[in-house]
DNA sequence: TAATTATTGTGAATGAATTCACATTAATTT
DNA sequence: AAATTAATGTGAATTCATTCACAATAATTA
């Protein structure tokens, strides 16, 4: 069984979970047996005492004087994540961004399947879009409920966002990553993150603005 | 003249930048004049504390008892962020993710300008992409320097992404946006953000799997 | 124009995340 | 089988980020 988890997780220590598991992918596929925290902190740009102590939240997975065991450190991390299984997922709005990120083989690979698309187009609905018919976001609600998903990937432009949102949620949707720059309001117990990637450009112009920067006040 | 920044500004104060830039377009659309740090907080789900210490990294742009003016603050995080001017872009692979992106408005609206697309697909090549001719992916490195390319975003598979990364740093661009599911490795002075959707989906898979985290050891 | 109200800007206090440092323990070598 | 080496797991120390709390000050009201 599973053990429960008793801390609160911090969000770094939850992404850098999926890098460690991408990072142990690699290890497995040039066939290490076994990772040391000083190793797979190298790999990955942290510190060996960062890697111990993230995995230490979860358990004890290593062996002193050898490192851990990759087949099954991946492994456990994978449950940790709840990558051990598949989740029906859908995608509102296909347009741009939603059209590419149906075919994005990373999701699936993790066990992320899109089951089902709308849109409110009257020239998409009913179009076969990489193997699934675009539905009318009109039938949403029901059909996200029919089909028992728990993930929707939101990508419809920002001025629809907070509407198709609230649908979602009454369709009782516990998990949603929005793509439309907006902030979205919904209640406590729906999980709820943004991915806007013109934020992560403009970090980049950040930094390339403001490169060298001064001590002197 | 714009004031040099004295302390590290972290990433999360970055972050929230590119969010409080955000906020006040739609502000301003909505016609304020002013805004307080409380009312800015409430709608990004923040304290107003940590907004107006954010703020103040950068110099003190508010009226006391009034908060602060909306036009002249998105301008001076537009200055700070580096978006008042253009940026020359390139995109290296255009696959799924890539040709998605070329098309995303919001990039184009923060005057991220992709001007190049490469890859290495000979029936890409040459053809017209949303109005950009796909050149060889052989001829990137001159190409970059020529056209002042000063961002890359890259969305080529993991397995060429190293190799391809190196010939980006050789080229002279200081910063990468990566989208290829592995770490690259580029020296100090080059700016390396990655970006991967699916570790989002990650995240709301843990959350949703550790949902009731229970307190017991 | 004095009193009141609203809100900033910022040191100080608190809280959270990271790193240190070392006792512990398993593997390997001699 | 003892000695040596390597690496974990984790409290304690440190560093970093957030929030508190309030003096300062501008706008508004009386």
């Amino acid at each position: 069984m599973a053990r429960r988890i008793s801390r609160k997780i911090s969000n770094s220590t939850i992404h850098r979970l999926s890098i460690y598991y991408r990072a142990l992918m690699g290890l497995e596929r040039e066939g290490y047996d076994t990772i040391s925290s000083k190793e797979l902190a190298k790999r990955e740009k942290l510190t060996p005492a960062q890697v111990r102590k993230d995995l230490s939240f979860f358990g004890s997975f290593g062996t002193r004087g050898l490192g851990y065991p990759v087949k099954e450190l991946k492994q456990r991390i994978a449950e940790i994540l709840g990558l051990n299984r598949l989740w029906n997922v859908a995608m509102v709005g296909v347009g741009n961004v939603g059209s590419a990120l149906v075919s994005y083989k990373e999701f699936a690979r993790q066990g992320f399947i899109i089951k089902l698309l709308f849109d409110n187009d009257q020239r998409k609905i009913g179009s076969n879009h990489k193997g699934i018919i675009i539905s009318d976001i009109a039938n949403m609600k029901s059909q996200l409920k029919e089909n028992e998903i728990t993930i929707v990937i939101l990508t419809v432009p920002a001025s629809a966002a907070q509407k198709v949102c609230d649908d979602i949620v009454e369709a009782g949707v516990k998990a949603i990553l929005n793509f439309a720059p907006v902030s979205l309001k919904v209640p406590d117990d729906v999980n709820l993150l943004n991915e806007n990637m013109a934020i992560e450009l403009e970090h980049l112009s950040f930094s390339l603005t403001n490169r060298n920067m001064v001590m002197f006040d």
